[in-house]
DNA sequence: ATTATTTAATTTGTAATGCAAACAAATACT
DNA sequence: AGTATTTGTTTGCATTACAAATTAAATAAT
């Protein structure tokens, strides 16, 4: 098989099984995958607004809202209307919520690192060269999407944003 | 930063960089994400029962039946029952729907690949290999995470290859 | 052969995403 | 002041996703 066809299943695997770990400690915590995502990138980043968490998980901000409803009613979050600017409204994890969070949530990270670093040093910057290569090929894809594909439906699509 | 931070940051990236494009293919086709997915499998894989499509993308069948509904009512797909086991129901894609899936979908495979044809043929090596290492490390870690798998499944799936 | 069990797919009912559009409130701009 | 923009919510709608119940067909058991 072409070293290129193996990249590309080998990613597809990894994909794959990233989904359904996130599947997985999505049921064990008895959270949908999208409050899971929630819960994580505000364990990481702490006291986040709305909008901002929006922009983080790429998600509009209405989808945002109902699914801090949901975490809210269960009282994992807390929201709180921002005093020097009224309009903002601070999401941030309730000790329960950060204590559901300490569980099985990081069980993902813990056992893909206890295996990182089994392996010897020179593999692990090996590794990590090449994810950062598949990165930047996948995206530089992205950013390159629109002018390359160009199958004449509707929009033109402007590329301008980066990010990384 | 540590090599296994620098791991897993990269990880992320190509993570939401894949699901990035997905919806972009998605929303360019006016199919959505799990329909896509659907529509990608019965492209690689040929005509499929209901079954096998909903084993093959990890979705419940109930789920797998009201998406080929839609997608049958936009005549993307063809449902045909069995002759010989009429409880089967074949599904395959319309021309209709291979029409569409020779546009846009396949480019997010042609993008990566042009920039992997590019690189250093040792390199390739080394990013297939890494790849190999991150996804038995993360399988590894999906393995202990759910001990047994159905072993029923296996005797069916002999002809099957790539399943993890 | 008749009954029971299993298999394959659908139907039903319910919760949750996800978005656009409309909306309200606070802030910024001129 | 008066208008525009930002921030978040609400509303309405299509879709996903699953469990449980259901239908139909095939297979096993007695």
């Amino acid at each position: 098989m072409e070293n290129s066809q193996k990249a590309l299943v080998l990613l597809r695997q990894i994909i794959r099984s990233t989904d359904m770990q996130v599947k997985e400690i999505s049921s064990r915590t008895g959270l949908t995958p999208p409050q899971l995502m929630v819960m994580q990138t505000l364990r990481e980043s702490g006291q986040l607004t709305s909008g901002e968490l929006a922009k983080e998980i790429v998600l509009t901000q209405a989808t945002v809202t109902s699914i801090l409803d949901r975490l809210e009613k269960k009282e994992l979050v807390a929201r709180e209307r921002g005093t020097n600017d009224k309009r903002k409204v601070w999401v941030s994890l309730t000790d329960e919520g950060a204590d559901l969070m300490k569980g099985a949530p990081t069980t993902q990270q813990d056992i893909f690192l206890r295996h990182f670093d089994d392996i010897q040093d020179w593999e692990q910057s090996m590794v990590v060269a090449s994810l950062e290569r598949v990165a930047f090929m996948l995206n530089a894809q992205h950013l390159n999407a629109a002018p390359v594909l160009d199958i004449g439906q509707l929009d033109r699509e402007q590329n301008e944003d980066l990010e990384i």
